[in-house]
DNA sequence: GATGATTTGTACGTATGTATA
DNA sequence: ATATACATACGTACAAATCAT
């Protein structure tokens, strides 16, 4: 009567690969040749082909032609995920704010806590980390399940972007404050404004990744 | 330098059972048998499995163990991807009453105007061609690709429930009701409103179905 | 633009695991 | 509970399409 198998092969490289892309070993517009990959985890074509097929379903791959590579994001298609994360957000937040457990609050205050220090040291890769779950422990504050798997879902194919953003400058230390903004209008009860200050709050991790997209990047 | 190409096997029978599965020609719950939809289509089982697996990624199919069904969606599931097609919905009209071009308007207005008719002679199936396209029509308002890509997806995956919510008694009038009172906060360009309402129009579809779930359905 | 080299799309066979008698 | 039947997961072979030269 349970619903978890073994996982098959097919669930094993798709998790390989979503994680190769998120941590960025694998970037935009690389082609995803089967043979390769399925020579790179020793299985045959089938499970790769399985794998990359319900990853371009759930669009961190997309098809060129006949080929398959991991989905190249214009700065337009960025911005516009970003604006639709930021919405969101902002829902789950919203709805957070009156559902969540005494508990979930507790673990949500901790978790902005442990990252007090990790501004001071600079250390992005944890910061990431925490603020990953910082977000996910919202996404789950909704207790709708569906609304949680859209975001993380959404999330995901974010995450190299995301990290891209927080490295600039001073970034760290006023994602902090916003989240510190934002955990105030959920303890004073007001879910609009908690909205509104994340969706501020992604907005502006938008803006730094832009400005950082414009300095790095000059290639047509 | 095209990236249509003509499309291969699995596609078009992903399209031929996606369309099954939102018509509801396939029901909830069905079993997927790879050979039996090999033969129905006249092609081997490959394609079908590659159909299948996106299918599966996309939401509209699960796994049961190691069988592929029709998602079946419990009552709780269904009101959770309710309140989260509301809380979309309520984003896009809201940034579609900032955004909609003058063209766009009209055209939504035109849509709205055509449903006047079909009330009165209570055509269902004519109303939800309408009634999608007056909400595509506000997703494509927001002019935000991926954010119409969501809501698109979401839509495909309640086809089959909003169909069944317009079905309840008096409901038609009261969706028109409900569309007009959202065209006048766009009209009056009140975006926070036009959410506000839109929301509500969509909970209280939800709650037609809840109702309509509960008088027809008694099994376990 | 034609041709050869890869690579993908499809078919099919086999082994393993699941459901049912 | 055991055995049998059957569906799926995976592998392999070949055809068709694409890419590179």
């Amino acid at each position: 009567m349970n619903g978890e198998r073994r996982p098959t092969l097919s669930d094993q490289v798709r998790s390989a690969l979503a994680d190769a892309v998120s941590s960025g070993k694998l970037r935009a517009g690389t082609v995803l040749e089967e043979q390769q990959i399925a020579d790179q985890y020793g299985v045959s074509r089938t499970p790769v082909r399985d794998a990359i097929r319900q990853l371009q379903a759930s669009g961190l791959v997309e098809a060129i032609g006949r080929r398959m590579v991991v989905a190249r994001l214009t700065p337009t298609r960025i911005m516009e995920m970003f604006e639709a994360m930021a919405e969101i957000e902002a829902v789950c937040v919203r709805l957070a704010t009156y559902r969540l457990t005494v508990l979930e609050r507790s673990e949500l205050i901790r978790l902005h806590e442990q990252t007090e220090a990790l501004v001071e040291i600079d250390d992005v890769n944890r910061y990431d980390e925490l603020n990953t779950a910082f977000h996910e422990a919202l996404y789950y504050g909704t207790h709708n399940s569906f609304l949680i798997e859209q975001a993380l879902s959404v999330r995901a194919r974010l995450a190299a972007m995301r990290r891209m953003q927080l490295r600039k400058k001073g970034r760290l230390a006023l994602s902090r404050g916003e989240h510190q903004d934002v955990i105030r209008a959920i303890n004073e009860g007001d879910g609009e404004a908690a909205a509104r200050r994340m969706r501020a709050h992604m907005l502006n991790a938008a803006s730094a990744l832009a400005s950082s997209l414009r300095d790095q990047e000059g290639d047509a």
